[in-house]
DNA sequence: CGCGCCTTTGAAGGAGCTCAATTTAGGTGG
DNA sequence: CCACCTAAATTGAGCTCCTTCAAAGGCGCG
């Protein structure tokens, strides 16, 4: 496992970071703002910080003060159970915000890490509320952004509790995929930022199971895939092995 | 199935609900909040409305408008998927919020329906963002408890990707028995109120298996279950069923 | 170039599912 | 109040899909 070593707590660098200028604005906290509001928002979040490879964002139990939206890089989100359990509930990629979690209990209850080379914008909770109280276009959005949240951990558990390993697969790639065309990538084509296991926690499945599936797809020529890299060849089929749940 | 039949939209009862008086507050939105803002959110909620066992309090597709706090039964909400998937995301007892998900998309994505005979506060939600852009306390309450439907939706998560079926149910039993303690009911003894199919859709299980693992707790002593009724009485092997995962 | 980590692939085993039959409970109408 | 009817729950037997255990291959990085 990487990222397991000790890493030592970064000085936050100040940088302006400017919503207003950011081409992530469209996916991130500003959608749907107003001019002015985004440059409320601007004078808000003051402070980026990069996380290399296997570095945290934030830890679990680690005070809850900020949240962080992905600006750069990739990262995934660990759950560490009382019990020595332990999983991955989610992936987050530029543009998402990550640590809504912490709010309930003033901690974060799971670790953030950077699966390649990425940057944060640290915002402020307790000033991104004070924001809110003023700006009703602001305050709704996030009340937004927290039901996404709450909605897309449910379909999780909807593939979680129904859906057979292929299904998960297929699904996965599909969100990936769709993800990745939010941001202007290719719908079909990308790298990979996690491994095998890291996939299989998230999905509830075996490394080793994720591993025959991408083979299985690949011979009925639905996917290319080559250790990391992934080609969609085909996303209608792909969607049909969702659907066709007898 | 039952509740498939067509429910008329009750006109809604205009009942002063009073926060204030309501012995639920401690466990729903109120909670934490100054005599001044409870008076505040009682000005907020004047509609209760009662939801025969079967019907529902709101319907997936349904327009969002407004949050529905359980005053007293028992719901469960179902989230219909657009290829015919089916799966109930969670059971709602009194004091619990109902409807967060619904903010993202203005509209409810899932189906609330009454396990029991049961009464809900109706609770505007612009309203309630207005009234929480003045109460900060109010906002970061709000803001709370969407965080803990989030911690509480990756729990399950959780569960549903790492858990065997002795596990789950353990877990489930456990939770259920929690809840019953907050709000001052015996924490060994109760009623079902969902079926075997119903928990076993929650918990990603199928009825038979749901049925065989209560019958094996009950052979092992610890658990007395007939039909619906449930006797927990050995709390800490069951704690340790959920620890043992080698 | 060698080492470690990730990935792939095979074979055997098991947990939970499917199908099916029986029992029990709860609601309804005579 | 009882008989009936339907929905829910229980239990068994066989099967399937995923896991476990094991071994080999490939990629990247020092």
């Amino acid at each position: 496992m990487t990222g397991l070593k000790a890493v030592p707590k970064l000085d936050p660098e100040s940088i302006k970071s400017a919503c207003s200028k950011c081409n992530l604005r469209e996916l991130c906290l500003p959608s749907g703002l107003s001019g002015e509001e985004v440059d409320q928002l601007d004078s808000l979040i003051r402070v980026r910080r990069f996380c290399r490879k296997g570095e945290h964002a934030y830890r679990g139990g680690d005070q809850f003060e900020s949240l962080y939206a992905v600006r750069a890089g990739f990262f995934k989100t660990n759950l560490l159970n009382e019990d020595g359990r332990d999983q991955v509930t989610g992936f987050h990629m530029a543009g998402e915000l990550m640590g809504l979690d912490g709010i309930s209990t003033d901690n974060h209850p799971c670790d953030a890490i950077a699966l390649e080379d990425s940057e944060v914008c640290v915002i402020p909770f307790s000033r991104l509320e004070e924001l809110s109280r003023e700006a009703p276009a602001l305050q709704r959005h996030l009340h937004k952004i927290m039901s996404r949240e709450i909605v897309s951990d449910q379909s999780v558990m909807m593939l979680l509790g129904s859906m057979r390993a292929e299904e998960r697969l297929a699904a996965f790639l599909l969100n990936l995929s769709q993800r990745m065309t939010a941001r202007g990538y290719s719908p079909s084509e990308f790298n990979l930022r996690m491994t095998r296991e890291e996939i299989g926690s998230y999905l509830g499945l075996k490394l080793e199971t994720v591993s025959r599936v991408f083979s299985r797809f690949q011979n009925d020529g639905f996917i290319a895939v080559q250790q990391k890299h992934i080609r969609i060849l085909d996303i209608p089929k792909l969607r049909a092995i969702i659907g066709q749940h007898c």
